[in-house]
DNA sequence: GCCGTTTTCGGCCCGACTGTTTTCAGTCG
């Protein structure tokens, strides 16, 4: 049996859905394909370890066939129906479908007319003027798709959602002062809250959708117009962001916002859900036949379906459905629920402001506790503190704590993980603080053994509280270190240590689906801004909407305790 | 190929927009 993770093998179904999918193959085997990918990128089980149980079929998404072709990969080494397609048609090929409006007809089209194999045939037969004659093409269609190459080659990235969140202010607060525009709603994945944000969905409530497509298209950020409908436009910004915006009646509002937030999984699954109830979902309402339902709320559409009300952070089609139904869905945590911050850096390191700063901003959010957590000595970019240095924070601290009673200032430390698992300070050092965050800064190139037992060990050590942005991700910027998350997860859980979600824009540490997989172990975590400025204290609420992505409830998370409580757990750790 | 609060077989979401169609296919979300 080789040794292949459930990403390759994810990897080599979705490439078989894709080849399938452009030979022509019936479409909901082509689904199955794609939905069995998906389901086991969101595994945490592994594979092959369910492959020698004979367990495979208790992911949902894989049956009896694939299944089979799973068994067939790891006594293969390779995926046998993948190689045999790839005999006929070149991977090159699925590259095609991922240009705008090049879809699998035309994708299968371009190979058995023109024997286009990959994007750089593709774009010569775009100028050598090939494409136009091909049935269904015309000069239209061959400008369009010459424009989509252009956008595809310069690779419009995904943005962080902080920036999403920023950008589409901007343009809902335009869009507000609109004569016609009555209502106004983010949707899709900005909605959502994911990490990265694709393109940012909009929606409107109006009398007059002529009158709001007018208005939008006249937005100063508008480059382009893309394509622009009755009730669709889609925009792309100077910054090169793409918006979607959809105008519907007020009537239609609530049915629409469920439809625009998606995901379009999830909403796959509502709508086979509402065919079961002899009803038929759309993004205009609710219908019994010709009859609409009433809906005031998004949440009646639910209701209606005799289900909970999904958060859509949940909408992932990650098991939310069957939980709504059986009344089981988590009672998702909320930014009201924290009670304080516990990771942030003052100028004790390479933090902006004075600790007293830090404590009168935490105040003013309303927070009970919060912990001072600057760097260790051997960080020496971040101005690591010597034990002396620490000493000289923790006289101030004490000073703080004597002028302010409405706050409990803990005194922490961010220590550093060395590369063989031992930590930067001593234990008699770190036995005098209340809280003890570890993590690691150097040494992200060890192999994943090696990072792994790294962690492990510094969990080990009775005086390590949480550990730091685990996974090591700068979004967009820095691969996650290579790390078995699931060991660290289980070790985790055995030894009592926090995970935590580190709420920095850029780094969002657990994501969403380590954390449910935490969750489901029983670990515990902390929601932590990292702060090194006080305006970062904001970041909780990207942390929080990681959490509420990833199925916590308050009980799950430790900086939701009220201080009494919170200061036992730690002792007890401690 | 998957799946089961009408099913182990017969279903599998639904509509907008575009361009090329002479009534609709392809793509997208």
């Amino acid at each position: 049996m080789s040794e292949l993770t459930n990403k390759e093998i994810a990897g080599m179904l979705r490439e078989l859905a894709g080849l399938l999918e452009i030979n022509g193959e019936n479409r909901y085997r082509v689904r199955a394909y794609y939905n069995a990918s998906r389901k086991i990128m969101e595994s945490s089980e592994d594979l092959k370890k369910l492959a020698k149980e004979g367990r495979l079929k208790e992911i949902p998404g894989i049956g009896e066939g694939i299944a089979a072709t799973i068994r067939e990969i790891f006594e293969n080494g390779y995926c046998p129906p993948l190689e045999e397609i790839k005999g006929e048609l070149p991977t090159g090929v699925l590259e095609l479908i991922q240009i705008p409006g090049l879809g699998p007809k035309r994708a299968h089209q371009l190979f058995y007319e023109l024997g286009i194999q990959d994007v750089a045939d593709f774009k010569r037969a775009l100028e050598q003027g090939r494409i136009r004659k091909l049935k269904g093409f015309g000069p239209k269609t061959e400008e369009n798709l010459l424009k989509a190459l252009q956008e595809y080659e310069r690779y419009r990235e995904a943005i962080l959602l902080f920036q999403a969140l920023n950008y589409s202010e901007e343009i809902l607060n335009y869009l507000r002062k609109g004569k016609d525009v009555i209502r106004v709603a983010r949707a899709g994945s900005l909605r959502r809250q994911k990490e990265l944000i694709g393109d940012l969905d909009i929606l409107v409530a109006s009398k007059n959708n002529r009158g709001v497509m007018e208005y939008f298209t006249a937005w100063p950020g508008v480059q382009e117009v893309l394509l622009q409908g009755e009730s669709k436009t889609s925009i792309i910004t100077d910054e090169q962001v793409q918006v979607d915006l959809r105008v519907v009646s007020e009537e239609e509002f609530p049915a629409a916002l469920q439809y625009f937030t998606g995901s379009k999984e999830h909403n796959l699954r509502l709508r086979e859900r509402a065919k079961k109830f002899g009803l038929k979902l759309n993004e205009y309402g609710l219908f019994k036949g010709e009859k609409r339902l009433k809906l005031e709320r998004e949440a009646d559409i639910y209701q209606a379906l005799e289900l909970d009300y999904i958060i859509p952070e949940l909408r992932e089609d990650r098991g939310e459905i069957a939980a709504a139904a059986r009344g089981n869905l988590p009672e998702s945590v909320s930014l009201e629920d924290i009670r304080g911050d516990l990771h942030m850096h003052s100028r004790f390191s390479d933090g902006a402001h004075t600790i007293e700063e830090m404590v009168e901003a935490a105040r003013a959010r309303g927070y009970q506790y919060l912990a001072i957590t600057d760097h260790s000595q051997s960080l020496r970019v971040a101005h690591g503190m010597t034990p002396e240095t620490l000493e000289e924070e923790m006289k101030e601290i004490d000073r703080l704590q004597e002028k302010y009673d409405d706050i409990t200032i803990l005194k922490g430390i961010e220590v550093d993980i060395d590369y063989d698992g031992s930590l930067d300070y001593s234990d008699e050092i770190l036995s005098r603080l209340d809280l003890v965050i570890a993590s690691i800064h150097t040494g992200f190139n060890q192999d994943r053994e090696q990072i792994t037992t790294r962690i492990i060990k510094a969990m080990e050590n009775p005086y390590v509280n949480i550990i730091a942005h685990p996974q090591g991700r700068i979004l967009k910027k820095r691969r996650a270190y290579d790390l078995d998350l699931e060991r660290i997860i289980k070790r985790a859980a055995e030894t009592g240590t926090c995970l935590e979600i580190n709420a920095s824009p850029y780094r969002l540490d657990l994501d969403d689906l380590s954390v449910k997989r935490a969750r489901e172990e029983g670990v515990k975590i902390a929601i932590n801004t990292d702060s090194h400025h006080i305006n970062e204290f904001a970041d909780m609420a990207l942390g929080v909407a990681v959490a509420r992505r990833g199925w916590l409830e308050k009980d799950d998370i430790i900086n939701t305790m009220e201080i009494d409580d919170l200061l036992k757990f730690l002792n007890w750790r401690g």
